[in-house]
DNA sequence: ATTAATTTACGAAGTTCTTCGTATTCATAA
DNA sequence: TTATGAATACGAAGAACTTCGTAAATTAAT
């Protein structure tokens, strides 16, 4: 087990989202990036990104005058905690149940299938 | 579209779990059942559950000298909703992202394997 | 050096959610 | 009818999160 407490916060996660998109930006770059979307005070954004850097959700250099924030872990990682927590609070365990349900809400296309089915291949031939 | 407006807390996702197996029941039941996992004081669990009767997350009835409460929306439409939460708002709307990310955590067993088989050969039956 | 502009730090207020203690209500039994 | 026990109603406190205003610090330009 690696670091499994990741657990940002809606607003945090936005803030996560944008680094991992932009790689290191200052809290400016952020919360442009962040105001495409909704608009955001600047010492709001500032203030979450403080605290991210308590929580070690991110780290921050400061280089002259400003500090460069960077996330502490991978998306993926962080995704793949989030999902993790869903299987275990909304499905009880049952990964597949929220692969089936997502399936169900979003028919994919012949191009995703075809992903899907490679995918399973490769499961059939890692022989349980 | 029905009613989207489905958000439950998580404490508020627990207890309707509870009646969601349970069926309509009263406090103290969901309390009791809610107990089996975690303490939870009698009182605590009643204002949630007066507080999602507020927001119509349940129903209740009178019965005699207390109430009955019923999970106002079905388990599949409530895990519906909450699932396209998380694809809007971790996947930014890529479904499948999620559904990939999931089976890469999980493995699925060989009845699952099969499972999601036959779930995809249903959709490549209908032609996009 | 003083000013102006930019960035950070800090504190406080407003929400929402959870928790619990206490008061009130009400059916039932004595 | 009164007392008892069980259930509800209510209020308040505490925690976490978001938001913002203002002060302080710092850099750069005049």
């Amino acid at each position: 087990m690696t670091d499994q407490n990741i657990k940002p916060t809606q607003s945090e996660f936005e803030i996560l989202q944008v680094l991992w998109k932009l790689g290191p930006s200052t809290v400016k770059r952020v919360n442009e990036a962040l105001n495409e979307k909704k608009p955001k005070g600047y010492t709001t954004t500032l203030k979450i990104m403080q605290i991210m850097a308590e929580k070690a959700l991110v780290t921050r250099v400061l280089d002259g005058k400003f500090h460069i924030y960077t996330a502490s872990h991978k998306e993926l990682q962080v995704k793949k905690t989030l999902v993790s927590n869903i299987v275990d609070q909304v499905f009880e365990g049952a990964a597949m149940e929220l692969v089936i349900q997502t399936l169900g809400n979003y028919k994919p296309s012949p191009l995703e299938i075809i992903e899907l089915k490679e995918l399973i291949a490769q499961y059939e031939k890692t022989k349980n």
